[in-house]
DNA sequence: CTATTAGATTGATATTCTTCTATTCATGTC
DNA sequence: GACATGAATAGAAGAATATCAATCTAATAG
């Protein structure tokens, strides 16, 4: 952030009076936890295949076969295993074991947290 | 996605009448296109920073200097300028030049869009 | 014209992400 | 027990990201 020349950088650029860098100060409302938390669940559902997951969990309620999923999307399984966890990391799924299969549902809190901000 | 023995893969595991994997297949009920529109945005807020540009530039309904949101973030300025780039590419803010200085505001438009998804 | 300033761009580096194949694990069936 | 199956994990390759220092650009000040 320094320069070599070290000045003492109090004259700067004249700014006219009223001039938006000269207003009060703007300041976030979120914290720096908060927001780390939001953009967390921002960045799960930012892929497309991830958004669908959420999509099709969402308007199916209950809970969702794995087998169902991957036929849906043209990855291969363990890619499909990988998206599944990245959401359950994030806390915007979860998963319940019944003999071989695995079902997956969507955790409504942390979707609404974003949703929430967002409005 | 086929194995080298190529079975016919009719028998399979037999699954318990009413299982969900047996049921009427689920779909996503938004489109390849959509989900990638989606994904972008999400995508663009999934980073602490990002988000919390957002956050500030939302509550301050006008726009906001460059020369503001600096001072505000740990990282160097061709960092932020960077972070406001990606937002910008994904149709979240726009900006707008006066002189010197660089002025930036949320296009309510784009985080609508993904709100409107999540609700 | 020269110096300064705000912001964007470039180039480099370290990290993270997506995807695959191959394998493992756990639970079924025969 | 031997084999099959659904899902998760490991490992690797390639693409994308975040970050910074250095530079460039356009505008203003003197």
């Amino acid at each position: 952030m320094s320069t070599a020349t070290e000045l003492p950088l109090s004259p700067k650029t004249k700014r006219p009076a009223g001039h938006p860098c000269c207003q009060p100060v703007v300041y976030p409302d979120v914290d720096r936890e908060q927001a780390a938390r939001l953009a967390e669940i921002a960045k799960a559902l930012g892929d497309p295949i991830r958004l669908q997951l959420i999509d099709v969990l969402r308007k199916h309620a209950g809970k969702v076969c794995v087998c169902e999923l991957v036929p849906l999307f043209d990855v291969s399984q363990p890619t499909l295993s990988h998206h599944l966890k990245k959401l359950r990391d994030a806390g915007i799924v979860d998963s319940e074991r019944q003999g071989l299969w695995a079902f997956y549902y969507v955790r409504p809190e942390a979707v609404g947290e974003l949703a929430a901000w967002l409005s």
